[in-house]
DNA sequence: TCTAAACCCGATAAATTTAGTCGGATATAG
DNA sequence: CTATATCCGACTAAATTTATCGGGTTTAGA
């Protein structure tokens, strides 16, 4: 079953949930998570992840807490996606594209051609979509 | 990590070894899984899948095995992706769009629009990408 | 200076999913 | 009759995801 994680849900939610704050004053994880179900615990693995790769900044002690480091429309969702969940889709055929030999299929390469298309497909649909355009649809909505 | 099981990668090899069967003529597990390390008892469960949803037909006994149930023009790879995987990205939203409660996150909605663009990109990417598309581009390559 | 609010972070545990294994039943060509 | 194959449910093992925990550090404000 290919589907994203939580971390990859939690994770988005938390970013859009930053980007709304006034002013870009930083959200304690208490005030990211909300009334949600999601353990505290494990967004601030989520948020310690996404400050490491510069998404995000934190103050410390009282009154901190965490807000956005880029700009909205400097965010796109595939590099966030890919920071989140680890990797998209790394499937690839073990030979670089020579099968003269194979080891976990003779047709291994046909396959590839497959998750190719799926993979870009994925970079098409998301690459070029940042926070921005996402903040602007949801208030479309 | 969003990536494809080892049931789409064994699955789509196998059915792409179907198509390269002379006269579709039915191939065994073993001759299927042929000098992979591929387990044949896992391969097994994979093609029965398969043939209770109508991809493949099995002849019983010596001499027996696996042949394409269909024309390679009539198998898209959205649809037999999404029998050996089980589902491709089943990230609903709970409140089908409706965000005036919420229950995983108050911008819950939010996420949706970007899982729904990833889900209607791969569903264009090989929703009318057939397994005769595939064999045509694999012997161009 | 003290305290409460927050982030920091490595280690571990629980839950779930994926991957693989097994054993015996049934069918069929030769 | 026998060897070759599929059929199929149940079970086990491995890997990944999803948390949980505990102690540490930082800082605003009283």
């Amino acid at each position: 079953m290919i589907r994203v994680s939580t971390k990859g849900r939690y994770g988005l939610n938390a970013v859009f949930a930053l980007s709304q704050s006034e002013g870009n004053q930083p959200l304690s994880i208490k005030q990211i998570a909300d009334g949600t179900s999601v353990p505290l615990n494990y967004m601030e693995q989520i948020l310690i992840n996404l400050r490491k790769n510069g998404y995000v900044e934190s103050t410390r002690g009282a009154k901190g807490g965490y807000s956005l480091a880029k700009e909205p429309k400097d965010i796109n969702m595939y590099d966030l996606l890919n920071i989140l969940e680890g990797e998209i889709f790394p499937v690839h055929c073990k030979h670089g594209g020579n099968c003269a030999n194979h080891g976990e299929s003779p047709h291994c390469c046909a396959g590839e051609i497959v998750w190719d298309r799926i993979n870009k497909a994925v970079k098409e649909a998301v690459g070029d979509y940042t926070l921005q355009d996402l903040i602007d649809d949801f208030n479309k909505k």
